[in-house]
DNA sequence: ATAGAACCTCAAGTTATATTGAGGTAAAGT
DNA sequence: ACTTTACCTCAATATAACTTGAGGTTCTAT
């Protein structure tokens, strides 16, 4: 095997996931592969990196499809370069203190709520609509779905 | 119509919900109603603020089967007590308190990425397995389905 | 009394993110 | 050469949390 013709197996071993979601990211758009003779994938090394970086920007709650747009953005006929990846991490970074302050808002709620008892439609700053980082927030945090929550 | 008999079309206006989120609500032992002559459900006021208090959870990040978990340790014979619910807020609080915490971690990661450019395989602490909370952690986060993230 | 709104049930569809399985081919190890 | 492991495709299944639709009933207002 050359060094720059990585195998599915490989990748799949080196990036912790399993074959069937590298067919899936590549079905989706997020990967690219070539064929050998016999029409098995190879993998470009670069590819490691950019699986990498769709499970760290899944682990910030980013869609997958909002991930590919983000990976379109890199630049197709040469390596990315520390910048362009410096460039998605800033966008995701801001993305992620939006979802920390979210959260951090809801959690003051919390509190307040458990200080006055106060879990009414009315009263309660939970569900009332000053809420707005929830509606216009940016859409859907998945941490981990493999762990449950018993 | 009663005070104290509340038609489910009443209560999803009241609770910015569908009909049809209420069949199903009830369907998963969420909440709870009976019927009057004509077959069509009933709902107690106490509803109201139970329907309030799953929506507040999801926010949170709770999936409806912690939810209801947490609902069944509600006394079953008598309108829930300021106690009552605010043992289920701090518990959630908790909850959410971790969540903010693999958050921020994460988002520091993210930083030192930013700064030194290392998003690789070997030396991000983003996808390095130090990243325990993302492991041990307590399930998804979804915000707000509804919003997209262009 | 009758129209229209609100309700009913039950089955199927939706979205995101994959996983599983069947049936078959290719590559690698001995 | 032969066996085992890895790979291929394509379709189906899984999960959460709902929504939609068809076909029919009940309430409410005039």
């Amino acid at each position: 095997m050359k060094k720059e013709e990585l195998t599915v197996g490989y990748m799949a071993k080196r990036c912790g996931v399993n074959v069937s979601t590298l067919h899936f990211y590549e079905e989706k758009g997020l990967i690219k592969s070539w064929r050998n003779q016999g029409n098995q994938r190879r993998y470009h090394r670069d590819t490691l990196r950019r699986i990498s970086v769709i499970k760290a920007a899944q682990k910030i709650g980013i869609t997958l499809d909002n991930i590919k747009h983000a990976l379109d953005s890199l630049p197709e006929n040469r390596t990315p370069t520390k910048e362009d990846w410096q460039l998605l991490a800033s966008n995701w970074n801001e993305e992620l203190n939006t979802r920390i302050a979210y959260l951090e808002n809801l959690r003051d709620s919390l509190t307040s709520c458990i200080g006055c008892g106060c879990l009414s439609l009315t009263q309660c700053p939970i569900y009332n609509d000053q809420d707005k980082l929830a509606t216009e927030g940016t859409g859907p945090i998945l941490l981990d779905r493999k762990v449950s929550m018993k």
